[in-house]
RNA sequence: GCACCCAUAGCUCAACUGGAUAGAGCAACGCACUUCUAAUGCGUAGGUUGCAGGUUCGAGUCCUGCUGGGUGUGCCA
């Protein structure tokens, strides 16, 4: 049993003898306590029930830790207006950390109930490189997946690319204006960029040259052969290049169903819709309208233009009778929940698409799937220097490739005035391990509704609460174990481990919080809160590891020492796995 | 206009979902290295949580109204 249910039941039974019964438990609210001059745990249970008793808070609280049977476990106090304050004991802490390493999950709760979830990250439109916009739901995803895996739920990861949409028919149109073979063998990704800019240029200058794009795409769509044989050459060069960046990023995914994948479905889908009344033409685009049962504020498929609420429908064939992103994404979500049986999809896109998003839930309601749980899972922007967004249309983001190599130019700099390893080839290795992973800590650490600036320097930073600093850490505790004796680390015995210094129970009060951590994070999709704590077990860690030598030390002190830098080194290794994040073993 | 999101130290972010004196890092200043790897630690300084009300024993957190910023708003995704 955890401590806080431990101290809950006690407090139950303490409760009753007081005379004052709790139906529900929770209102006891056993919580960690915000600062350490508190304790450990708190209870603001007598505040809570003086009222309604005609009590006064401070006496009944007094009351309540009479009769409580706490054995040893912790020191009880009263403070302020009328909190219990419980201090767990250094044999309780001992405890604590013995148990969690001897778990080979270090204290991670598995579910109960598995879940099948799909998560939909990441979704480049695969006619362009990644740009730095592409971070966000890439590695946010990745992330996402590896903790809901690690809890004991089934995850599909699907990469939604957008190999079927306009910028399609951009890329083809410029294509036969004239593609230059040369320049595709030599930098495939950078020569289908330069297409896909000049068609972009072209149509915004002239509106029959946007036409003729559509039309493109339209061929495609409809099978024509030409268009078809372009289409592959495409896909097949991006997919390669996007690859590259996933490796590099150590990101993967189960499957690769993008907009493509659902082109047969499409006619008969918006066929079905149209005789199932589901959807109708308007202006010539068939669409969805609102089903008038909600209040228009509320009514995704309504908006409101010069204080009139007007239709506004999701178009799921346009006028010259392409499809779009929404049509796909109808027929995505039928497939999720029909082949993949899925129980819930979690969809991992910019906070500006959140209108679309409502409406298409909307719609699987009305379908029929509403046992199927979608979630859009939004994030904020990233900012350029002006505050302003980084435009994704104006083609002068900064390439994700080139940002990780800028990043791991800046590693290798501080590694080679500081690293302790011998070989250029490690520095380099390593450099390539903290560039990379800097970038993604970045991303992790911040909230992922908050809107960031992209700015290089910060993102490589080395100092302070970066990535290499959680790094620094692990290694620190793993180079101990490389100056034992051999087979010295075999023999530890997990009983002896043993707290009483401050600066170990403060460690070990952080270790045995991991579990929860990892588990809150699903709580609202947030990364940034294991983040967060593992940057604070680090800081325990280097305060602890300033105050207690270990080497130094002797016996049971000695292997109490040891047995904490094991399980320290552990927790952070694979806290950082389930970020996304691998660990060098020096640096 | 309307809808949604955001506002916390100079900067970047926390605050365990309503708890006590709002915490970290960066930047600034001071102290500690022939080291268990100083990519570190210890300390100083920095705040009317955008403003005004309300609910509550208790509000950065919930509600209302403002102010400021961002995003979206019919055939892009």
């Amino acid at each position: 049993m955890t401590i806080p249910a431990q101290l809950t039941e006690k407090l139950h039974v303490a409760l009753k003898k007081v005379g004052l019964e709790v139906s529900d438990s929770k209102r006891i609210q056993i919580k960690p306590a915000d600062d350490l001059r508190f304790g450990d745990y708190q209870s603001t249970v007598a505040m809570m029930m003086a009222k309604p008793a005609g009590r006064n808070p401070r006496e009944l609280a007094a009351e309540i830790m009479e009769a409580i049977e706490i054995g040893d476990l912790a020191e009880i106090s009263i403070a302020g207006p009328g909190f219990l304050n419980f201090t767990l004991t250094p044999k309780t802490w001992s405890a604590q950390a013995r148990t969690q390493l001897s778990d080979p999950k270090l204290g991670v709760p598995t579910v109960e109930d598995p879940e099948t979830i799909v998560i939909d990250f990441s979704a480049p439109n695969v006619a362009k490189p990644m740009h730095i916009g592409h971070i966000r739901s890439t590695i946010i995803g990745e992330c996402l997946g590896r903790i809901t895996s690690r809890l004991g739920h089934k995850v599909i990861k699907d990469n939604h690319i957008g190999d079927w949409g306009t910028q399609f028919g951009m890329v083809t149109w410029a294509w036969k204006q004239g593609v230059d073979e040369a320049a595709l063998d030599e930098a495939p990704l950078q020569e289908l960029l330069r297409l896909y800019r000049h068609a972009s240029e072209a149509s915004k200058k002239d509106e029959a040259i946007k036409d003729l794009c559509r039309h493109e795409l339209v061929k495609l769509q409809q099978g024509d052969a030409e268009n078809t044989e372009i289409w592959n050459r495409c896909l097949a060069l991006s997919k390669k290049g996007l690859n590259e960046i996933y490796d590099r990023l150590d990101v993967s995914f189960d499957h690769w169903l993008g907009e493509s994948a659902y082109n047969d479905v499409l006619g008969p889908l918006v066929e079905r819709l149209e005789k199932e009344n589901l959807a109708r033409q308007s202006d010539g685009a068939l669409c969805i309208f609102s089903d008038e049962k909600v209040k228009p504020k509320a009514d995704p498929f309504k908006i409101n233009r010069d204080g009139e609420w007007q239709d506004f429908p999701m178009i799921i064939r346009k006028k010259d009778g392409g499809f779009n992103y929404a049509t796909t994404d109808i027929a995505t979500f039928e497939h999720r929940a029909n082949e993949f049986h899925a129980d819930k999809v979690w969809i991992i896109v910019d906070i500006r698409q959140s209108g679309h998003f409502n409406q298409l839930f909307e719609v699987a309601n009305r379908l029929g799937y509403d046992r199927l749980e979608m979630t859009h899972i939004a994030f904020g922007t990233i900012l350029g220097k002006d505050g302003k967004p980084l435009k994704t249309r104006a083609g002068d983001l900064p390439q994700l490739a080139d940002v990780l190599d800028d990043a791991v130019k800046a590693a290798r700099a501080v590694v080679g005035a500081k690293s302790h390893l011998d070989t250029e080839e490690e520095k380099d290795e390593l450099a390539e391990l903290i560039g990379v992973n800097s970038v993604k800590f970045t991303e992790l650490s911040h909230h992922r509704l908050s809107d960031y600036t992209f700015d290089l320097e910060k993102m490589v930073a080395l100092e302070g609460d970066t990535a290499p600093y959680l790094f620094y850490s692990y290694v620190r505790a793993r180079s101990i174990f490389r100056k034992l004796e051999e087979g010295a680390s075999e023999q530890l015995q997990i009983e002896n481990l043993n707290v009483t210094e401050p600066a170990e129970i403060h460690l070990v009060r952080m270790l045995t919080r991991y579990g929860d951590n990892v588990r809150t994070v699903l709580d609202d999709f947030r990364p940034n809160l294991l983040a967060t704590y593992l940057l604070e077990l680090a800081r325990s860690f280097h305060s602890y590891f300033e105050a207690c030598p270990v080497l130094k030390s002797e016996g049971q002190t000695r292997e109490s020492r040891l047995l904490l830098c094991d399980l320290t080194s552990r927790v952070i290794k694979d806290g950082l796995g389930l970020l996304g994040i691998d660990v060098p073993e020096r640096m």
